[in-house]
DNA sequence: ATTCGGTAGATTGTTGACAATCCGTTGTTT
DNA sequence: AAACAACGGATTGTCAACAATCTACCGAAT
């Protein structure tokens, strides 16, 4: 799920860095908040500070870091309310895209929608790898959903742009008891409504369930403190 | 309108290279689908090609222009699908951040969006600038409301990201006859429900208010046949 | 006549060195 | 003792030269 216009294997060095130290930031290997320096990403990859530069430009316009001139670069790290806030975003631009998916997804689409809840649920019925399922997984279904929307903007904006943020911090919550089950049982209803073509109810649904699933964090939030940001030292 | 965070005079080559280039695609200065080399805009600008490829990298990310590896850059040229998609997915996320600024705006600031609503009743009233009302002006409204849902991230990308697309497609639609007028009559009540705190009936007529504002495109652009975009030659 | 292959030119991608700016420390002064 | 100013080190910002890749043109073969 590397890009909404999958790309091959990185065609330059700029392209490489920029997947790489992204790749880094969602999966947690560098910490919300830590300093980035040039040095260390030049040496640690292996490529010169120009490409360098041009993928921390990059990562700067996804918000995956913030850049202080003069001063260096620090990866993001977004405060409680950031974070709730990224979550309504997600809930507006979501369900219009479940509503048009509805409208917009051809047969096999759906169908090929249908086969991958169908692998969730050997995966969340043996209760091997809950994890996988709460993270990567349950990102496909929206990932596909909003490619049915056949609307590029959207796409772009969802796929490229907030994904990253929002996997950046699943890691931090740990898949509550019951939420793995409940959210499978939504995804289903949500991908029922979609081949019925009643766009109006999936994106009802799809509403709900990422306002549930932002409640959940609230919940976890509110229970073990502030800390969304563990701000670490220089990397 | 530079940016969501207000920033001073570039504070940096890299920065200022990008803002003018910026600037000048959206004035229309570099007409859509143009290529543009490095070593132009290097000359011109009287800066080197490092900053230079930092700020086209920056644009990137905006889908103010694309690149195609090794061969180059140009500006992009949004369809006519594609500009009618852009207009839902501001439909949504300006319908949100509408309700969220009835919720969350202070009585400054509305006061303040009364005082721009005013002054573009004396533009309109004049009439000796129409096109600045349509273009600018009408942006302006949006993007204190915007701001003024205080959400960061819908902020981030309605400000920095989306309006740049659609103040650089505003031109190609000149003013229609009675638009102007009804736009106002409908900033007007935009407003008013803000102040009520009505958050409900704020979003709807934002929606309306954005959607009426597609279907104007949508008929003038099938008067006119396709040609949303002229591609011209390299510059 | 048209298509295919090859070469020349130009453009992009990358590197390394140089200059400007900032941060932490030290020493001085009140 | 605390605050301020100057210094040294490190890091970011910028430039100019080198290498890799693509585009366009030209010629030859079918």
């Amino acid at each position: 799920m590397a890009e909404a216009t999958l790309e091959g294997p990185a065609q330059t060095l700029s392209d490489g860095a920029f997947e790489r130290i992204q790749a880094a930031i969602v999966k947690g290997e560098i910490a919300p908040g830590t300093r980035i320096s040039e040095q260390y990403l030049s040496t640690t990859f292996g490529i010169g500070r120009g490409p360098l530069r041009e993928a921390i430009r990059r990562l700067e316009g996804r918000r995956l870091v913030v850049r202080i001139p003069h001063a260096g670069v620090r990866v993001v790290s977004l405060d409680y309310a950031e974070l709730i806030e990224l979550y309504h975003v997600r809930e507006a631009l979501e369900g219009m895209a479940c509503r048009l998916a509805a409208q917009n997804m051809t047969d096999d689409e759906i169908a090929a929608l249908r086969d991958v809840l169908a692998m969730h649920e050997q995966h969340s019925g043996l209760k091997a790898n809950k994890s996988y399922y709460q993270q990567e997984g349950d990102l496909d279904i929206h990932y596909l959903i909003v490619q049915g929307s056949k609307n590029r903007t959207l796409s772009h904006m969802l796929c490229d742009e907030l994904y990253q943020l929002v996997r950046m911090y699943r890691y931090r919550f740990s898949t509550t008891p019951k939420r793995p089950k409940q959210a499978f049982a939504e995804h289903h209803n949500i991908i029922q409504a979609i081949a019925d073509r009643d766009g109006e109810l999936a994106e009802m649904l799809m509403r709900r369930h990422i306002s549930a699933s932002r409640r959940n964090i609230e919940r976890r939030l509110q229970e073990q403190g502030d800390a969304v940001t563990s701000s670490g030292g220089t990397v």
